[in-house]
DNA sequence: TAGTGGTCTAGACCACCCT
DNA sequence: GGGTGGTCTAGACCACTAC
């Protein structure tokens, strides 16, 4: 195992200890190595090596005890099904379903009033629309609604694309980096044209995520809708305390 | 200024900077000085002043670019509205109103079975469990249900301290600290029981949040069921990107 | 008491942005 | 080029837990 001084070495060390962690070298509930141990073994600082298990644990994968030790979080078999990072395909899998996406439509439209508000943007911008359905086994969960200005956008979206998440699709179509989003969740009652997509009996209410990113420059440079039903996916949020 | 050595240095710190940042000594938007001008001024090291500035842009407060330097994000003026940290009246207050808790019941029975799944306890343990409403402009906008497993209390709750958020009860009497928690999110349409208390039609679906703390060694400690009216009160969420 | 994680320092070098 | 944040080191001391 040889560290690359091109990459930082907590990125190349974060990724070996969650194999350790899954591939239980670190069993669940078992305790890992002690700090010290960890930077002799990898050969680093143990400033680096705390910088890496700060990480994992404000994901919830350690809990760390002052004057005991750093225990692997047993009840965390599935946390990368928690909320954050987004991607729907990954978390439908890590869920233990197979997962599928069919493209509904791509098109290039005015902005909604809703969406011109959200991306601070004049009502008659023209954007390029992306919508898609998330299935699980086959059964549609997720409907969702990508909106990025073409004022932003190089050149179309291909078709091949679709299947990109939204940052992906930011990075190689506007060279845009997702600095943090903006999440407000609603409770609805699933309306015509989403129950279409999701193929529901109309009557239970379902998950709708309105979401804003924004890019390092704090502009926003994407807005999505989602439709989320969480009787087949939970939507599942970690909050370190403190 | 100065900094007492028995208070983690960068605890101390944090708030300084918050309250700069609320009082609009750095500007909504505005830069805030270098990281090695905030090492002199308050005369820590530059590490220190690091380890605060990575919170607070993981708190979503300030944008750090690298080469340029670190803004105040004026986009989340009422960020302390997001999710997580869980003081609803905190959370009512920042949204601009104002906010009053009415303890609807505090009594002992057995668990249900869906508190003892959360709590892995037996069917038969016996809980304390409070009922609270909390109102924005006495708008009934929220109620909680908190769940605390008897054995781990330290005595019957007074009613005097219904008002206390869940992390002080359990602070108060169990000695016990949340280390983190994990929340379900779901929707549902306004059960009866709970459109009474929120006195709306019935006819629209709310949010339902299923909480469970746990502590230190990793045990759940505490349950809660929270019905949340999201039209008054915004459910939202900052996610750092990356 | 030994070993753990928690805090803090001083200094180095790098990558990046602006002018 | 000069200043900024990003990374990393080596070492010190402290607070806490388990034994």
């Amino acid at each position: 195992m040889t560290l690359q001084r091109s990459k930082p070495i907590v990125d190349q060390i974060k990724p070996i200890l969650k194999d350790r962690i899954r591939n239980k070298v670190y069993p669940p509930g078992g305790r890992l190595p002690s700090e010290s141990d960890l930077a002799d073994e990898l050969r680093v600082s143990r400033a680096t090596i705390r910088s890496v298990l700060a990480q994992l644990a404000a994901e919830g994968f350690i809990l760390r005890r002052q004057g005991d030790g750093t225990y692997v979080n047993e009840r965390i078999h599935d946390i990368e099904s928690r909320y954050g990072g987004w991607n729907f395909l990954h978390l439908i899998e890590l869920n233990g379903y197979s997962s599928s996406i069919k493209p509904i439509s791509i098109e290039q439209r005015k902005v909604s009033d809703v969406e011109a508000d959200w991306l601070g943007v004049a009502t008659d911008t023209s954007v390029t629309s992306i919508e898609r359905l998330f299935a699980a086994d086959d059964i549609p969960v997720i409907v969702t609604i990508n909106v990025i200005p073409d004022s932003i956008l190089d050149g179309a979206v291909d078709l091949a694309d679709e299947y990109l998440p939204i940052d992906e699709l930011l990075k190689k179509y506007c060279d845009e980096d997702i600095t943090y989003a903006i999440t407000d969740i609603d409770a609805v009652s699933a309306e015509k044209s989403v129950i279409k997509e999701l193929k529901r009996t109309i009557d239970y209410p379902i998950l709708k995520l309105t979401e804003t990113f924004y890019n390092k420059a704090n502009q926003p440079v994407a807005f999505g809708l989602s439709y989320y039903d969480h009787r087949m996916l939970r939507l599942r949020l970690v909050q370190p305390w403190g």
